[in-house]
DNA sequence: TCTTTTATTATAGTAATACTATCAATAAAA
DNA sequence: TTTTATTGATAGTATTACTATAATAAAAGA
């Protein structure tokens, strides 16, 4: 079987959209290499444009800056969550293992064959990890999120809040809960790697861990409400 | 009483002791007066020049960039941290209460008198909240964290540890509970005010909220293993 | 006291970044 | 065939992140 998603990305977070022309897929392409590659402050649209053969000014038709096109790359990212979870908790009933489900999707990697996308997941899923804060984290957030760029984000954690309150109706924080598994999922991956001592884990597989952690602190605190 | 404390901060993170001099002192408070107002992408050397009445090649004799600054204040933050920790956690026998009295401190804001610091403790809060993840998340941070300037930051963690582990020693994760309450701390409260629906404020305190959340996270995560 | 050394700014300059503006070439629509 | 729109190439600017060197002041030695 193979299949094609698309999402309907919202419109203020590209100028023209790259999935209308060839340079616009080979730019979203190159650029998760590059961040990947060289971290999100030494990313720059020049060297971007030299990756694709192409020049700055075609660059800044498709992204008003770097931080729109990280945005876009979230968006996509957050859409594509929503999805596979909306796919993989299908008639699924038992809540418990939904939340279970949930979880590995948060620490497993991205699957691999997609339909189209051909973007490399690996380096999508570092970026994730190490990156995705940045595009709230700035002074700018309140203005940002008048656009609802952030929807997508909003609604992932919507959805999973949901399972939540279906497994245990009376917990009181359902949306934070969520947000904190999500948030929680990428930095004790990070500091897996490169800080262990914020962490516990000895050493394994730092998503093996994650997922340990993670599914440790949530069944916990909502078997005990 | 009023008493003073001051820390062996690492020397790493500074060229030239910024304790030493008056123009030193001048500059990390008009450095976290500029980077709550501006961010720390907006922030520049050039700006915190100014502010001083100084030149930019000053700026440059004590800090080598402004990463280091950030990592300066941070290290301030964390020693400082770890200092009230250990102070309001004397004499106190039950753990329960001293787990409280954790995160009482994480989420509350800096007791305001305190000797000779002078710094705004208002913006200084808003910085850890906002900007200090930006000193980790970087492709560099192998390479920093080799000259051990996260080693503050691992020591408070590790101190919340032990406190984790004494309430309950069964418990798996101790390092990596504390650090998602320092982190979760920080991002509940930063969503609290930007992106609301990423938590489960109901407009109120978000200090109130996070802390209610975390006492939630923490005690049943605790009183069930 | 005067001179020499050293330290510390101030001035100036460079390479890179983050854009903008202009213009020509090409392609699609009328 | 002409008009219109879309591209991409070229060039240019303001700001950022630094570096190098000259000027000045403070400290130390003769």
């Amino acid at each position: 079987m193979d299949f094609q998603v698309s999402f309907n990305l919202n419109e203020k977070v590209f100028l023209r959209d790259p999935e209308s022309s060839e340079v616009g897929k080979k730019l979203v392409k190159s650029a998760i290499d590059l961040i990947y590659e060289l971290g999100f402050e030494h990313f720059t649209f020049k060297k971007l444009a030299a990756e694709v053969n192409t020049t700055e000014a075609t660059v800044y038709r498709y992204f008003e800056n770097k931080h729109r096109l990280l945005l876009y790359i979230l968006n996509w990212y957050w859409n594509y969550m929503e999805f596979l979870l909306e796919f993989r908790l299908q008639n699924v009933t038992d809540t418990r293992v939904k939340l279970q489900t949930i979880i590995e999707l948060l620490t497993q990697e991205l699957p691999e064959s997609s339909g189209k996308m051909d973007y490399n997941k690996r380096y999508l899923n570092q970026i994730i990890i190490s990156e995705s804060s940045k595009v709230y984290l700035v002074k700018e957030v309140k203005e940002i999120n008048k656009s609802e760029v952030f929807k997508p984000y909003k609604d992932l954690c919507g959805k999973i809040a949901e399972v939540v309150s279906e497994y245990n109706p009376a917990y009181q924080f359902p949306r934070s809960l969520s947000s904190t598994l999500i948030e929680t999922s990428h930095y004790q991956q990070f500091f897996c790697n490169y800080l262990p001592r914020l962490t516990d884990s000895k050493g394994g597989d730092q998503k093996t861990f994650t997922a340990g952690f993670l599914s440790d602190l949530l069944f916990k605190t909502l078997d005990h409400s």
